[in-house]
DNA sequence: CTTTTGACGGGGG
DNA sequence: TCCCCCGCCAAAA
């Protein structure tokens, strides 16, 4: 196996690719799960690493708005919004709509 | 080695 | 309600 970088990286991406089709978390829900609750900014600079990983949907972790904060790293386009849109979601000028209908907390839906 | 950034969150004015 | 600031911690330059 490749040697990660971080283990902060490797955890996020793993809590990430476990979120289920059509659902989405926040920045912060994940952090709180890695017990590292309040630096949910880390959490989006290592997805920022995920960015090569095609196995970690980070396009389904948005921050506590349900705001698409980082679609710009997606791709050049809104490629992001159509990942959202193709899984049932619906997004409106880059928000997610009942964004906590589909709330997915790790803490609580994983043991 | 030090300094700055960073896809956030919450609090205060 | 909108705008600004602080804090948390790790990685990258």
């Amino acid at each position: 196996m490749k040697k990660e970088k971080g283990q902060f990286f490797n955890d996020v991406y793993e809590v990430t690719k476990l979120i289920p089709f059509g659902r989405v978390t926040s920045y912060g829900a994940i952090a709180n799960y890695l017990g590292a609750k309040g630096n949910a900014r880390m959490v989006g600079w290592a997805l920022n690493g995920a960015g090569k990983y095609p196995e970690v949907p980070a396009h389904r972790v948005v921050n506590s708005q349900g705001i698409l904060s980082g679609r710009h790293y997606f791709g050049p386009g809104d490629e992001m919004k159509e990942q959202l849109e193709a899984e049932g979601l619906m997004v409106k000028d880059d928000k997610i709509i009942d964004f906590k209908k589909h709330f997915w907390d790790p803490s609580t839906e994983l043991p």
